[in-house]
DNA sequence: AATATTTTTTAGATTTGTCTAAACATTTTT
DNA sequence: AAAAATGTTTAGACAAATCTAAAAAATATT
């Protein structure tokens, strides 16, 4: 097994969020991912694509090789490990976990990481709600789907945010939105595609689009 | 709270160990504690003295100044408390969990420490047997001392190894001594400093000054 | 289709931690 | 006390990961 530097790891972690959405990753959007400037991710790429870590061509995008797949799956097991670990055992709030398991993530040791494991009792799920990737990078199917693509009147519950960032965090405590919030779709306004939504049956309040994307909801468990 | 690179801490921590001994560490020394080039050791060295870790005059030898001191417990706070979870919780062998915690100990995250320190139920010593300082720096004084400084005849336990390279580990395994091992020493060679010692009251041995001054033992319990 | 805009890459510089080889200090030996 | 041996520092170079500024390619606009 070969290693990485923590560098390279966040790389691969970053390119293999962005590849869920678009079909090609492009050198822009890993950069503002990354909070790094475009000419040092086009210096990177060469160095990844030199590993065989990414399919790479100039101008044109990349994606992550069969091999940089299954690296990306072993960091991101890493991550929702210690954040189970963080939440279950530390008693770290959700919104905490992320920064900390950030650091965790990029020691490397098989070991550690498998003993980790069998401790937790093999959990499938991380406290946001994402699956736990296996030793092979197998994971259940995630259910949940976007806020913004639910039906209206129907019922949900939150299951996770997807992305961490601190304001976004802030905005959600405002509105009382976390984990588990049941919350029901009274209208969409086609003009801006902002949401009007009902938390736990208190008085509505008008949700933007982004804000609805980034928050994923599963129905109530009866 | 200031924040330092890996390999500074790294560096911190070689020093702090060594002045243990000696009262100026000298450039060789760590060079070689930390397998690197002496070159390298001096360039380091102006840095953390820039930094106002430690007291550094060319040709002459250093010391960790008290703010380095207070950086260096930290870094092994940080290291045993690690060590600790990895033997406690996770079960790994006593001979393991150096290596790993070699890692974890530079996640600097206060809060996941004060929470791991809690966690863990605040032990005062590692795997080892060695003291876990506190979040102010203060520990516990260590009673044990080296082998080699112990009395002919009087029962003692090993209670820590003060190092943990591979090769002294595989002697020690040899001669079937660790954690707590009852053994007693039958007899002084005078020429070298060598010991014949009983180990479990079965057939004695010998070993050498060098193995004696990296065990560490305390009276049995009675 | 020619021009303008955006995106991406190259070229060259910077920082951190390392190295080798040579110079310089200190200590030991004769 | 001079010579030899040892230990330490300087000088100059390198690799990794980053940056800015300028050039090149792709895309969008007129």
């Amino acid at each position: 097994m070969m290693k990485y530097t923590a560098t390279e790891q966040d790389y691969i972690k970053h390119i293999y969020h962005l590849q869920d959405d678009r079909s090609m990753v492009t050198t822009n959007e890993l950069a503002a991912g990354l909070n790094t400037r475009p000419a040092s991710v086009t210096d990177m790429l060469k160095k990844l694509k030199a590993k065989e870590l990414l399919t790479y061509e100039r101008y044109r995008g990349f994606r992550l090789s069969p091999v940089g797949n299954k690296v990306a799956l072993g960091i991101i097991r890493r991550h929702r490990l210690w954040e189970f670990f963080l939440s279950e055992k530390l008693r770290f709030s959700w919104e905490e976990v992320h920064e900390v398991a950030e650091e965790l993530e990029h020691v490397t040791s098989e070991k550690l990481i498998e003993k980790l494991d069998a401790y937790l009792g093999y959990p499938k799920f991380d406290p946001h709600g994402d699956p736990i990737p296996d030793g092979e990078g197998r994971m259940e199917a995630s259910t949940q789907m976007q806020l913004s693509e639910w039906p209206v009147g129907q019922c949900a519950e939150v299951s996770s945010v997807s992305d961490h960032r601190a304001d976004m965090l802030e905005l959600l405590s405002h509105h009382h939105i976390g984990i588990g919030t049941k919350l029901e779709i009274c209208r969409r306004f086609s003009f801006d595609h902002s949401l009007e939504i009902s938390c736990n049956d208190t008085t509505p309040v008008i949700i933007s689009a982004l804000l609805a994307e980034q928050i994923r909801v599963k129905n109530t468990k009866p």
